[in-house]
DNA sequence: GCCGTTTTCGGCCCGACTGTTTTCAGTCG
């Protein structure tokens, strides 16, 4: 059982309990579990098959929790979680999700009511018998109605980028709203996470009405949710609820602090200031004096952390995972930025289905500061692309040769081949193609329903081919989209360790593959990350910092990345691949 | 359910907004 999955487990129990009215910090205990389980970078069977470590060691797993881990890992399931599903039907937790509806009031629903499903919800909503309830009325019920019509919009996360896109729009609506002193966007955007819920605006300003008002102009605004003295929520027409919140100036930095989150991140911060008699809330750091509350920091997130004798942590790294001991180390990663990346090593032309020449993938890059990329169209496997064959390769890397002697020392282009590791395993490409090439990438494009042996098996041999340098997208995965292929990702990175090879992050916003607890483990293992656009336009080259977001999530700094490398210096990388081989 | 230099019990982060209420519970982030 994977790691991901014993998560779901925990967080469905705590669903559960929670719809069940338990105490509310069991439940946050199982939610906790499951997040530390999820964000492990390395799998629970390896640490239970080491003896020398107890799953206890993990901050937030007791030993109840470790025998839940444990027995789910041997038998694949727990009892009480099936228990739990006897005496509530797994279908009520929809009605959780929907907006508005929490435990309590799902619970009263399902009590007095029998409200089982989203469909017996909305019919017994539109016979007026919700609005008969206690704690129910009229409001409530239309409230519930739209909620159900809105919730499958509502509930999907987008994909950074497009947040990226609403948030500039936000931006410049309010660059026109004179008022306005600060302006910051806070929460999962600003921490760079793949995908985003909503998004949350922090805003200094005297005059409040001014700012909502100038909110309401959004062009984009589908209706308001919520309006009062300090906070304002509205939904896009898309379903992405965006919150302003209105802050004076001395709070600003302790707000921006409290809405980054994350929420776990907070816990912990938060914690820390009760230890020192402190006191942290949206509004500042306060010093906590028999009744009295007296105000110590809040205007930058700076001196909020320093009252903690905290860094200011990267927002990336905001996620409660090692950070704090990281920070108790002195040993805060200095994360990598876009202006490390030189190279760009995945990109593909209008040889096969690639939009741009050869000649304008480079001039695009050389604009974007790069001083060197590979080119790396499909190889034959993928006729839906027109992959390459031999001969074209071939054709193709005379054509490259001849490109580089045009360029000098300026700029270059290595020659390369984003080439499919074949279904039954083995290489699109004989070897003695291959072995021409500077930078060969692997890729898993077809079977990726194969069973997990046959998956890995195939990575496996990839890895082992001393042409081969990288495996590109290695987990198939599409965000929203495609789960990824069933693989033994441990076998993956200790073959790559081994073998001298460098594993992708895909910086298409919509794979982020490998994501950044993968790219973490990666890293443990001494494997080095090579952040890739997947370009198929000279547009495509401006993902890369998508890449580099995700990089800096999994706490990566230049020396991880293997493109933040001078060509020199990437090249001796690529030969002690093969030497290893 | 977790945790502990205030340690095996008693805490566990905290405030805004809404709707249904006449003072607050539930939800949300």
């Amino acid at each position: 059982m994977t790691n991901s999955r014993i998560a779901d487990v925990f967080d469905e129990i705590a669903d559960l309990l929670e719809f069940q009215g338990s105490n509310p910090f069991r439940v946050r205990a199982y939610r906790n579990g499951a997040r530390i389980i999820r964000d492990l970078p390395e799998s629970i069977k390896t640490v239970l098959a080491d003896k020398q470590r107890k799953l206890t060691d993990l901050e937030g797993i007791g030993k109840d929790l470790a025998d839940k881990i444990q027995t789910l890992v041997e038998t694949g399931e727990l009892s009480q979680h099936q228990e739990l599903l006897e005496q509530v039907p797994a279908t009520v937790l929809d009605i959780m999700r929907v907006p508005g509806l929490g435990p309590k009031k799902a619970a009263v629903l399902f009590k007095e009511l029998n409200i089982e499903t989203l469909e017996q919800l909305k019919a017994a909503c539109e016979a007026e018998q919700v609005r008969q309830l206690k704690g129910f009325g009229a409001k409530t019920e239309q409230k519930i109605l739209h909620g159900i019509s809105i919730a499958s919009a509502a509930n999907e996360r987008i994909y950074w980028a497009e947040a990226d896109t609403v948030a500039g729009e936000l931006r410049e609506l309010f660059a026109g709203c004179s008022s306005i002193e600060q302006l910051e966007l806070a929460g999962s955007y600003r921490r760079g996470k793949e995908t985003v819920g909503d998004l949350d605006i922090l805003v200094v300003s005297q005059d409040v009405e001014a700012v909502m008002n100038r909110f309401a102009e959004y062009s984009d605004l589908a209706e308001v949710i919520a309006r009062g003295d300090t906070k304002m929520s509205i939904r896009t027409h898309k379903g992405l609820q965006v919150d302003l919140r209105v802050v004076a100036a001395e709070s600003f930095g302790a707000a921006l602090q409290y809405f980054t989150g994350s929420k776990d991140h907070n816990v912990v911060v938060r914690g820390l200031a009760k230890q020192r008699g402190l006191k942290i809330n949206e509004y500042g750091v306060y010093r906590v004096d028999g009744d009295k509350e007296i105000y110590v920091a809040g205007a930058t997130e700076e001196e909020v952390y320093a009252t903690l004798d905290l860094p200011c942590f990267p927002p990336e790294l905001r996620e409660s995972r090692r950070e704090f001991d990281w920070a108790s180390a002195g040993e805060l990663p200095e994360l990598i930025s876009e202006a490390d990346i030189r190279g760009d090593l995945h990109m593909h032309t209008h040889a096969t289905d690639g939009r741009a020449s050869i000649e304008e993938m480079v001039a695009a890059a050389r604009s974007r500061g790069l001083s060197y990329i590979a080119i790396t169209d499909h190889s034959q496997r993928v006729s839906m692309a027109r992959g390459l064959d031999p001969k074209r390769v071939l054709g193709q890397w005379a054509e490259v040769d001849a490109m580089n002697r045009r360029l000098g020392d300026e700029f270059t282009v290595l020659k390369g081949i984003e080439c499919d590791i074949l279904e039954q395993g083995g290489m699109d490409l004989p070897d003695d193609v291959l072995a021409q090439a500077d930078w060969v990438l692997a890729s898993v494009h077809y079977g990726q329903q194969q069973s997990r042996e046959q998956i890995t098996q195939r990575l496996l041999g990839a890895i082992e081919n001393p042409n081969v340098t990288a495996i590109a997208h290695p987990t198939g995965r599409i965000l929203n989209r495609r789960e990824a292929y069933e693989v033994d990702i441990d076998a993956v990175f200790s073959a790559a360790a081994a073998y001298g090879k460098v594993l992708e992050l895909n910086a298409n916003p919509a794979r982020l593959d490998l994501n950044d607890i993968h790219c973490a483990a990666a890293k443990s293992h001494g494997i080095p990350i090579v952040i890739n656009t997947d370009a198929h336009s000279i547009e495509g080259l401006a993902c890369m910092r998508y890449g580099v977001l995700q990089a800096r999530r999994a706490g990566l700094t230049r020396d991880d990345v293997a493109n933040t490398r001078t060509l020199a210096q990437l090249r001796s990388l690529i030969e002690s691949g093969r030497g290893n081989s």
